[in-house]
DNA sequence: ACGTGTTGGTTCAGTGACTGAACCGACGAT
DNA sequence: ATCGTCGGTTCAGTCACTGAACCAACACGT
């Protein structure tokens, strides 16, 4: 163990986290898991990771009880990941990084999300400025933003050009 | 540029986030920065980082803008790091990830956070459930817990045996 | 029966980041 | 003159990541 692991001689719960999801691509694996991806396939051509690491990271992250294997067909055997209760629970992190990341490096805004039951934009850390709480992440809509690529290659951008609720598995339209 | 940076086919803003901070150590850096640790020995001996990798992160976060290398002394000439104002947003982030890694990760409680006004611990990403709203960060105590070894051998875990506040410098006590 | 395509992997050589130890320069103190 | 401290740099070795190739199970069309 080496990158993102083995920080040992910390006392502290961050440096315990980040022993789980500091490595290299494991935040974005989440983030597509968050935003209803679950094939193999679509995490591959969606985040245009080495295909011996996704499979590094969906094994340890199904290890961690954050993403959970589960059958969804016989003949062909196919396995999806499904994000468990314990992934979900980094919802609050990766918004507040992808808020950070937008205010302070990004121009454009790609991506808004909103609250289904009043379309208001969440603030920093997920919350809904109007309801006044935390708002339950299947009641988010990830809404395209005008800075996307209109004409994807890969199905799952592609899939994300409509809004949809997180969590919601993606459909996968052949082109 | 490899590792945590370069996700360059990603349209998000997290991956923007992550090319900045996704690195070993750099946000356990960012931490330590947040609970008012300056100097290079501080970092050094607090983490347990090799010396390359800390020069080379402190340098990174100082051109990224995230810290901000200022003279404290000259003769001889001794500088500091100081966390800046985007530095100093990421805490919702730094604050839910050490939550989640509390809550799913560790038995004992290392440290508290509480609102300096009322007491109260913080919630999940640094608001105060008491007084409804978010906590700036200067007005964040960081209370030891109980799972603290009680005699540490570096100052910074010394320092750390005492509430403090947020961003307030540690005082370096010698032995 | 046979070739083709899809899905979900494994293997492997090459690159590059991290590690730990040694070394170094500026200065203060004795 | 020597020692100690602070803030680095250098360097050999290790280990994770990268990208391409390969592989196995199965469905489908002819």
């Amino acid at each position: 163990m080496a990158l993102g692991k083995d920080y040992a001689t910390q006392e502290c719960s961050i440096a315990r986290a980040l022993e789980v999801i500091g490595e290299r691509w494991t935040l974005l694996v989440i983030r597509d898991a968050l935003y209803g991806v679950r094939r193999y396939n679509d995490f591959l051509t969606h985040l245009g990771i080495p295909r011996a690491v996704l499979a590094a990271r969906l094994q340890m992250l199904t290890a961690e009880g954050i993403l959970e294997k589960r059958r969804y067909q016989e003949s062909p055997p196919r396995d999806e990941y499904v994000i468990t209760e314990r992934g979900i629970a980094l919802w609050p992190t990766v918004r507040s990084l992808g808020r950070w990341g937008r205010e302070h490096f990004s121009d454009t805004q790609l991506r808004r999300f909103e609250h289904v039951d009043c379309g208001t934009e969440l603030g920093a850390y997920g919350e809904c400025p109007t309801c006044g709480g935390v708002v339950p992440v299947e009641d988010v809509v990830m809404v395209p933003g005008t800075g996307l690529d209109p004409n994807p290659t890969d199905p799952v951008s592609r899939a994300f050009l409509k809004s949809k609720r997180l969590l919601e598995p993606i459909e996968t339209v052949p082109v």
